[in-house]
DNA sequence: TTAATATTTAGATATTTGCCTAAATATACA
DNA sequence: TGTATATTTAGGCAAATATCTAAATATTAA
């Protein structure tokens, strides 16, 4: 969770995201879509890899990226209990 | 939305968040909870007024803080938005 | 096997963050 | 008014973060 938060504490990973929930990329794809060098965006997937936002699969030469919605769900979760109705102040 | 994901990302804000939801603190109240100095903990709360996750309201001498739910909202789309159903890849 | 392409790892650097103590400000109380 | 209480602001420091270039690794193609 903590990590996950870390992860999204990043435009350029929420944007990363957004682009995964079009459709499966590979690496290169992602990192044309910025302006930043190949391995930073390389290491922005690592973090997201490390919060399990999206899982990554080999093919070939290619790494290809894909949206993992279990943490996402997760998250939505926590934002909902805060939203419950709470105690009369 | 770049502010409220940076003041999310810390699990002392996020703990405070959660104290909130139960019932309106004063800074003190909520700073006893922790073991951070005061000082530390009024950044933390200027930094989710900011976000705008909470607000605060002076009474006397006291500060009352408590959650303010649009902008957990707002997440909550961003989040539901990136798990409708993809094109198939 | 050699060269090209795709991606990650390593190392360096500038910026941001979170924490602290000390000082400042605001309000309440004696 | 003078003192105590509640909170914020300022300044400093160590750790974390985002970025870069250069180098390494893996796979494909000539």
């Amino acid at each position: 969770m903590n990590i996950a938060f870390k992860a999204l504490n990043d435009p350029t990973r929420r944007k990363i995201l957004e682009l995964l929930h079009e459709k499966d990329l590979t690496a290169g794809e992602i990192a044309q879509q910025f302006r930043i060098s190949f391995p930073s965006i390389s290491h922005h997937l690592d973090l997201l890899k490390q919060a399990k936002l999206v899982s990554a699969e080999k093919d070939g030469q290619y790494v290809y990226y894909s949206l993992n919605a279990a943490v996402v769900d997760e998250i939505v979760k926590w934002f909902m209990h805060l939203k419950q109705k709470k105690k009369q102040n």
